[in-house]
DNA sequence: CAAAAACTGGACCATCAAGTCCAGTTTTCT
DNA sequence: AGAAAACTGGACTTGATGGTCCAGTTTTTG
């Protein structure tokens, strides 16, 4: 979807090193999270200087709004093949086998780098809550859009509800990413996809089940 | 539970101290995060010095660490009647309502004491990572108590995996917390543990339907 | 009743943080 | 071409921060 921020004027210089920083931030708030990123770690990572820095951001808060966007941009390309395919229990389910083998691969080293920037900003100012809640929204839409279409197509009951069913995957992804960092093993977010999937698979139709 | 930390010898003094500044802490780490607490706040808020801070304490981590045990001694002493109840599905429903409810109270600010600071130190240095895991543990562990109890008295199928249940339930719980704080609102939460609770049900024996 | 151990106060230090400022260069547009 | 706008470098300011040190007081204990 590429979520777009409005940047006025920028020639293509000033265009690739806006990119530049926001993406070095990006690593760099990812591994060691948004307090523990410092402007002369992304300076030095950027290969910038403080000028650019707050020619291209009003101060650090902006600086981090950007990288919220960009990390779900991120999150949401690695997994575009799953996340459009996500109409059917076997598609659910194949998406929970590849973010689980994904998890394993990096070790369970690490967060999500969306759930961590919130727990890290949500309290912080309402922009920036507003901003990491359009990106939850965001991440989760293809969830909603999955289901809905199972719905439409009778391979869920009527009375399902995509919405909910959509947002209590998220949760169950949240929680089991945090427990799973923790305890640094896939089984936590496992279980917690394994649920939500059963649970919507409990509103599956005969149909669905044949599938399935 | 009162999770004890082995502090060998302590004046009445000392420890009166002690037990302030962990408090303090505390109060300050749930409201500004772990980062977003210094320690001259904690002096100020605790009446110490830091001399004292360091007294006690190795350094901030070692703090951090004692802070982890305290909410989490915090968490099971303020759900305490609901916690020794968990052993039906009315009972699970009960500890439900009363936790959405609190935060509605809160006005849905603040994530999860426990899951912030997870979420903050997690990737930091082992010892704090297992002591964090320790935590999640003790708080599951009234779970896994209520599942057992009810698997063995039949309630639940003798296929349901208590162990899986609770851990699911708490990956609930953390991304309810997680995305109810960002959102501002109970919905998150509530539909999570509703999916959890809907899950355990899903292992429910006759008898147990009979009950709830 | 000492001596040892537990406890306390606060000055001090080195470091690093975000943010400011201005002088200079490059690109764009007419 | 030439002015305006976009862009860049880096020194500098101000204020925290975690952590150290040591001198002094209180409590425990043999």
């Amino acid at each position: 979807m590429t979520t777009a921020q409005h940047t006025p004027k920028l020639t293509a210089r000033g265009a690739a090193t806006r990119t530049r920083i926001v993406a070095a931030t990006a690593n760099l708030v990812r591994e060691h999270g948004a307090a523990g990123t410092s402007l002369d770690d992304v300076m030095a990572a950027s290969r910038t200087s403080k000028s650019q820095l707050y020619h291209y951001f009003t101060n650090k808060e902006d600086l981090l709004r950007a990288v919220a966007w960009q990390q779900t941009d991120r999150i949401v390309e690695a997994q575009r093949p799953e996340l459009d395919q996500l109409d059917s229990l076997a598609g659910l389910r194949r998406w929970r086998d590849k973010f689980v083998a994904a998890r394993d691969e990096a070790q369970n080293v690490g967060g999500c780098p969306l759930g961590s920037l919130a727990s890290e900003l949500a309290d912080g100012d309402p922009q920036t809550r507003t901003v990491l809640q359009k990106c939850f929204t965001a991440w989760t839409s293809p969830l909603l859009m999955g289901l809905t279409a199972m719905r439409d197509q009778g391979r869920l009951r009527p009375d399902a509800d995509p919405d909910a069913l959509a947002e209590a995957i998220m949760t169950a992804l949240q929680g089991g990413l945090l427990l799973s960092n923790t305890y640094r093993s896939s089984r936590p977010l496992a279980r917690a996809l394994d649920m939500a999937i059963d649970h919507v698979a409990s509103f599956a139709t005969s149909r669905e089940a044949a599938v399935a």
